[in-house]
DNA sequence: CTTGCTTACTTGAACTCTCAAGCTTATGCC
DNA sequence: GGCATAAGCTTGAGAGTTCAAGTAAGCAAG
C-alpha cells in the first residue's frame, strides 16, 4: 500500500497573491493595448511586428526560420503561419538557404521596412506612455533585473542540455 | 502648405531598450509555459483557469459575466466564447440574472470546483518555480509595485470618464 | 551506400480571439 | 405611454495559435 499524503501545496503568501495578480492584470492589458495599436497602426498584431524589428536589425535583414523563432520565442510552426501572413502581405520574403538545402530565410523587403519606419515611433510612444514614463530610472532598471532573472529560469533549453547523466 | 514636421520621436535609450527586451521574452515564455502546463494537467489554457478561480472566490461562486469579463481584464465577447466552452465541460453553468432580464451569471460547478482543487497546487508550483522562488523578497515587492502603476496606467477608464467638459 | 536518427520546416485541423453586427431589456425624457 | 439611447450579452466570420503528423535533407556508423 501506499501511504504517502501528496505535500500540502505551498500557497502563496498575500504578498504575493498582490504581486501575481497585478503581474496578470498588468501584463494582460498591456499586450492587449499594444496589439490593437499596431492593428490599427501597422494592420499587425503585437508578435509579427517584432518579428519585422528582428529581421530589421538582423545582417542584411535576413534571418535562418529556426534563429528567428527562438529570438522571438516562439515555435517554429506559429512562426511559418506568421511569415507565410507576412509573405502575403509583401513585407517579408522567402528565400532558399545556400548552405543548407532544409533551411530558409525570412528577408525583410523594402516596403516591410517602410511599414516600420512609419509605424515605429507611434509604437515606441504607446510603450513609452505605458511604462517609461511612469515608472522612475530605478523602476526600470528594477524591472529590467527582475525580467532578466524570470526570463532565464523559463529558457527552453534544449531538454537534457543539463543533464550530463543522460548523454 | 503645411511645414511642420513631425518632431523625431523619442526613441528608448539602450537601458531602456534592454528591460523592455527582458520584458518582452520573460512575460511570453512565462505565459506560454503556464497555458501548457494548464492545457496538459487541467484541459484548458491559463486565462480560462483564471474565470475558474475568480468565479470560486466570489460569493455563491457566481458572477455576473460582465463583472468577471472586468475582473479578469478581458473582453465580453472574449467572454462568451470562453463560458460557452467551460458550460460544454460541465464546469460552470450559466443562469439568467433574477434583477435583470438581460444579464447572466455565470456559476462554477461542483464539476469545475473540483478541476481547480485537483489542479492548482501544480499550478501554483508552476507559478512559485518561475517567480517566487527565483525572486528576493524585496524584488517581489518591487515588481508588485511596478505592475501596479503599469495596470493603473491602462486600466481601460470608461472613454470620457474622466473629462468632464464632454459631460 | 544504406540504414537509422536528427534537424529544418510546413501543413491541416481543432481551438481561441477579435471585431462588427445583432438581439433583448433597461433607462431617461417628453 | 412612446421614443431614443444605452447596457448586457451573444453570434458568426475571419485571423491567429497549437498540436500532431508529414516531408525533405543532413549526418553518423557500419
Amino acid at each position: 500500500m501506499n501511504d504517502e499524503q501528496p505535500p500540502e501545496p505551498r500557497w502563496l503568501t498575500t504578498e504575493e497573491q498582490r504581486t501575481w495578480r497585478a503581474y496578470l492584470h498588468a501584463t494582460t492589458l498591456l499586450e492587449d493595448h499594444l496589439d490593437r495599436q499596431l492593428q490599427r497602426d501597422a494592420g499587425m498584431p503585437h508578435i509579427y511586428y517584432g518579428l519585422l524589428v528582428q529581421l530589421s536589425q538582423a545582417p542584411r535583414r535576413t534571418l535562418r526560420m529556426t534563429q528567428l523563432a527562438k529570438d522571438a520565442k516562439i515555435t517554429r510552426s506559429r512562426l511559418s503561419h506568421a511569415i507565410a501572413r507576412l509573405e502575403k502581405n509583401g513585407w517579408v520574403r522567402r528565400e532558399d538557404c545556400p548552405s543548407d538545402k532544409r533551411g530558409q530565410n525570412a528577408v525583410l523587403t523594402d516596403e516591410g521596412y517602410g511599414v516600420l519606419e512609419r509605424t515605429a515611433p507611434g509604437h515606441v510612444a504607446a510603450v513609452r506612455q505605458a511604462i517609461f514614463d511612469r515608472l522612475s530610472a530605478e523602476q526600470v532598471a528594477q524591472l529590467g533585473e527582475i525580467m532578466k532573472v524570470m526570463a532565464e529560469g523559463l529558457q527552453p533549453t534544449d531538454v537534457n542540455a543539463d543533464l550530463p547523466w543522460l548523454r
